[in-house]
DNA sequence: ATGTTTACATGAAATATATCAATGTAATTA
DNA sequence: TAATTACATTGATATATTTCATGTAAACAT
């Protein structure tokens, strides 16, 4: 209890995050002297420095790595807790923090933007906060605690997390306007003509990829958006969700390229923590998601 | 954040386990208005009463025995991680809390003594707990996190949990001097007639005991001393450890029946937690424990 | 070198917070 | 009805925290 109380923790986490005492002032709305006082006081309590400070930089120590790490995990866990007592009052509280990945929007049935209008259209005292990262860092937060709520296409399920299936994405091959296979005739596009080009691929896509026998990826993305700007460059062929891709291809920059191991469909799921859902807030926005029905 | 402030939270659980704000008092070390100030703080944060008190009786209101649950798991975490943070600074401290099951101190190999005096032979400043409870309730214990180490014959492990086997404890069946097959002869006494008499149970065993076609248990223990009294009694059968039950043979007070179903050799093992020991002190005392080696 | 700026530390005063001691209140009990 | 118990309240006191003003040291510009 020691290192929690006022707010020792936060300040810590506030000076990591800002850089430095002087900027974490604006954030943690107390004067540089305060600041100062509280990490102090942390390093007494702890015993050892957490970082290095003053003109020549602000760093943070080996041990003030580690700590700021757990820091930021308790910090978490009390959040929740505060939320999770708070909600016995009937109103739901706290922080919300959801995961997606990117260029989802688009894609029909998911139940992001719905969920969204049920959920805030009842009062509430809810603080969202939504995440855009690739499927296994939002299976990560889960575990953690990072996140409350995935909506994302899990291949491996984990047994500490529950899915509840939502809607499908498929994806497809596809070169853009600038590609010397753009105009080429239904009879020059094989397999095997296909594996002469280089692709780009989403790192989180590789190992449904594996199969493929494409060559070597040229280029590994971590979103959606850059791999579209690789295909529309034309140096590339890539891998899209029809309903992104669709845009360019109706505008006539993009054309899909049959391809039978670079077409999948995958499965999107609202994923959760079996055990942590006692949060209201959470049970709520999870049914939100769910409403449209469930697939 | 909001929430353990002050110290709002430990002196809930106080007053909670104290039965009352006087009681607390010596426990807490502060006034009996100064916790009353602190519930009343407590209160106003959650926004609704947590207890209902006066003259006439203390009592948890219903929302006040969720937020107790919660609060003493909360504080538990907030000490496991003052813990931790603390360890960066090389001495080892906090709360170590280890579950064994009852009447092993005798077990021939049971590493818990040895341990102790490896443990505290090295300077630290961890505070000890030891509790004994069921193999059941201590693998609860270890998955809340109420407990880093237990020590108990597991039967079904669990994933989250990580087993290493120490030593093997030898079950049989017993009578006390005054039970009638006392002094039978060897020919006397078969399964059939000893599934004419009653037999005691500890409730923990009782799924080994079920192909033992015994009929149902008359008594049903949660502790071994209690199952040599009624075995003593002369009025049941039980089945004890032999390390415990030597004592009452060599002095002529029980005798060991042989019975094929009702001898059994049950596993111990060390369990901890998979991912939570970080704890400096969790790793050091299961060295101590294996010390002598693991079998 | 020298002065300036930046980033944090420090000390005294001010403010906020928590605790205590004393007393008040309401429900029991004698 | 008085005494007792268990807690609430109050105002004084103690403690803790923050601010403001100022100090210090490193980096940078001149």
């Amino acid at each position: 209890m020691k290192l929690l109380r006022n707010n020792l923790l936060e300040a810590f986490c506030a000076v990591v995050e800002c850089g430095g005492f002087s900027e974490a002032q604006f954030r943690l709305g107390i004067s540089q002297s305060a600041i100062s006082c509280r990490i102090r006081d942390l390093e007494i309590a702890l015993g050892y420095r957490v970082c290095e400070r003053g003109r020549s930089g602000f760093q943070l120590t080996e041990r003030g790595k580690i700590a700021y790490e757990k820091a930021c995990e308790i910090i978490r866990m009390v959040e929740d807790f505060d939320a999770e007592l708070l909600e016995l009052r009937g109103t739901i509280t706290g922080q919300l923090r959801i995961g997606i990945v990117d260029t989802v929007i688009s894609l029909p049935g998911f139940p992001l933007v719905p969920a969204l209008q049920r959920f805030f259209s009842k009062e509430n005292d809810v603080n969202l906060e939504i995440v855009v990262a690739s499927p296994n860092d939002l299976k990560e937060g889960l575990i953690t605690g990072s996140l409350h709520i995935a909506l994302a296409p899990f291949k491996r399920k984990r047994d500490e997390l529950e899915y509840i299936k939502v809607c499908s994405e498929n994806h497809f091959l596809y070169c853009g306007r600038e590609h010397e296979l753009f105009d080429a005739g239904k009879d020059e596009i094989s397999p095997e003509i296909l594996s002469n080009h280089a692709v780009c691929q989403r790192s989180y896509d590789m190992i449904v990829a594996r199969d493929a026998k494409t060559p070597e990826p040229k280029a590994i993305v971590t979103n959606m958006e850059a791999a579209a700007a690789l295909i529309l460059s034309g140096k590339f062929l890539g891998v899209l969700p029809d309903h992104y891709a669709t845009q360019w291809v109706e505008t006539g920059n993009m054309r899909l390229l049959e391809h039978p191991n670079l077409t999948w469909t995958s499965e999107f799921y609202v994923a959760s923590r079996k055990s942590q859902s006692h949060r209201q807030a959470v049970e709520w926005f999870i049914k939100a998601l769910l409403q449209d029905g469930v697939i």
